[in-house]
DNA sequence: CGGAGCGTTGAAAGCCCTCAACGTTTGTGG
DNA sequence: CCACAAACGTTGAGGGCTTTCAACGCTCCG
C-alpha cells in the first residue's frame, strides 16, 4: 500500500484526485519507525516537517503542574499528527507514541510548494487539520458535560468509528493499547475510577476492555451513555458528502 | 478603521502584507448586526459564508442531551467566527451572539479565488483556523485537569489577555458579558457553583467580577491558580515571531 | 522466575451538584 | 419616572460522584 494510502480514508480521502494523491505521497521524504512511550516532539520546538502516521497510536498532551498529564488528542493511522505544525510552526503541546509506530515525514518546503501549486489539494489539508479541531470541541463536550461513564462510553465509540474508518475494526472489536492511566489522562479521571467505570461498562453489557483490546458489545445503548453522534467526525456516507 | 482591522491583530497580523490586508478587506461581502443572545447558525447547517466579528462577543457550543450546553469557544473582536465553514462546509456545532455584534461576512467562492491566487494569504488564513484549535486544547486541558477555581481563573486570563491584545483591556480590567450561567457552561460547571468560586477568588484577591465586568487584580497569583501560559494564545511578542 | 508495571478492590474524604429560598439588577411598559 | 416582572446573583443544607490512600493480585517481559 501506499505509504500515504491511509490519509484521510473513509472522511473524505475520495475528494482528492489521483494526481493529487500522487503529489501527496511525492511530498513525503522519508518513512521512520518510532517505539512505544517515547516522546517524539517536545512544545515550543519549532518544526520544519510534519508527521504521517502510518501504523500505531500516538497522542498529544499537555503536562499539568502536578505531574498529570491532560491527554487533548489520539492520533491513528492515516491521521496527520501535526501538520498544524506548518502554519504555527511551533507547537504548544508534546507529541509521543502509544504504541510502536511507523511515521512518513513531510517537509514543511514541500507543503509550501503545494499551497503555491495546488490550491484544491491544500483546501483539503487544511480539512484535515480542522478535522482534528472538530475532534477537539468533541473532547470539550465530553469533559465538560459527561460524567464517568459517558466520557469512558465516549473514548470508545469515538476510537472504534475513527479506526472502523481505515480498516482496523471489525464486529465491534480493536486493538486498543491504552492503559487505564492513558484512558484517565484522556477522560480527566483517575486511574482507579477508570478502572471502576470500565468494570461497570462490563458488568452492565455495553464494552469490555481487556488485554490490550476494546469490545464494544451493545453499541447502542453506549452511544445513548456516551452521548455520541459521530457527525463530528464528518466520515464518508454521513449526511453530507463535500469538497 | 478597516473591517477587518483587528484580524489576527497582535497575534501575526503583521505578517500580513499591505497587498494581502487589502485583498482581504475586499473579501468581505457585507456588514451585518445581530442582537445579544441569537443564534446565528445552527449546526449541521451547510454555509457559503464566514463570518468575521467586528465587535461584540460570540460563541459556539454544542447541546447536551439534559438540555445544557458547553461552549467550545468564545469569540472575541477579530475572530473569524467560523472560517473552518469553509473547508468543512458544515459546521459541527451551533454559533451565537452573547452581546450585541457587528459582523462581516466573506463568500466562500472569495476564499477560493484567494486560495488560488494568494498561497501565503492562504496560509495566513488557515493558521488563524489553528490558533482556534490551540484554543481548544487549552480547553480541554482546563476541563480535564483543573478544579473549578482554575477553570474560571483560567478563562478569566485567557479572555483579558485576548482582549489586550486587540485593545479592549486596560488595567487589568475588560467588559464581560457573560452571565454566570454562560461561565458555568464555559467550565463544565453549575452557575451557583460558578458564584462560589467567584466569590472565593474575589476574597482572595485575584480577581473580581461583577455588573458586566470583569478585573484581574493578582495576575500571578490568578496565573498560578489557572496554570495559566499565554503560550497557547501565540502572541505577537511571545519567545518566537513566525512567518 | 523475579520484578515492575498494570489492574482491582475497599474505605474514607472532598469537591461539586441539586434543591430551595431569597436578594438584586435590569429592562420594559405604563 | 415609577412599578413591575423576569432574569441574574447569592447563600445554605444535604447528597452523590470522584478522588485519595492503601493494599494486593495479575501479567508480561527480560
Amino acid at each position: 500500500m501506499r505509504i500515504t494510502g491511509d490519509f484521510l480514508r473513509g472522511r473524505g480521502r475520495t475528494a482528492m484526485t489521483r494526481e493529487e494523491k500522487d503529489v501527496l505521497e511525492a511530498a513525503v521524504d522519508r518513512v521512520e519507525t518510532f517505539p512505544a512511550r517515547t516522546v517524539v516532539i517536545r512544545r515550543g520546538e519549532t518544526v520544519d516537517m510534519s508527521t504521517l502516521l502510518i501504523d500505531g497510536v500516538m497522542c498529544r498532551y499537555m503536562d499539568a503542574r502536578d505531574g498529570y498529564r491532560q491527554l487533548v488528542a489520539i492520533q491513528l493511522a492515516g491521521d496527520f499528527v501535526d501538520l498544524h505544525g506548518y502554519p504555527l510552526r511551533r507547537l504548544d503541546h508534546d507529541v509521543a507514541t502509544i504504541s510502536d509506530v511507523r511515521v512518513a515525514l513531510v517537509p514543511h518546503d514541500r507543503l509550501t510548494r503545494i499551497l503555491e501549486t495546488h490550491p484544491h489539494l491544500t483546501r483539503i489539508l487544511w480539512r484535515s487539520t480542522l478535522l482534528d479541531a472538530a475532534l477537539h470541541r468533541e473532547w470539550i463536550f465530553r469533559l465538560g458535560r459527561l460524567d464517568a461513564a459517558g466520557r469512558v462510553a465516549h473514548v470508545l465509540m469515538e476510537l472504534h468509528a475513527r479506526l472502523a474508518a481505515v480498516g482496523r475494526a471489525r464486529d465491534g472489536r480493536f486493538a486498543l493499547p491504552l492503559t487505564q492511566q492513558d484512558l484517565g489522562e484522556i477522560c480527566g479521571l483517575t486511574a482507579v475510577h477508570v478502572n471502576r467505570t470500565l468494570r461497570r461498562l462490563r458488568e452492565d453489557g455495553l464494552a469490555e476492555v481487556a488485554r490490550g483490546e476494546a469490545r464494544i458489545v451493545d453499541a447502542a445503548r453506549l452511544a445513548r451513555v456516551a452521548e455520541f453522534d459521530p457527525d463530528y467526525l464528518y466520515l464518508d456516507g454521513g449526511p453530507w458528502q463535500e469538497l
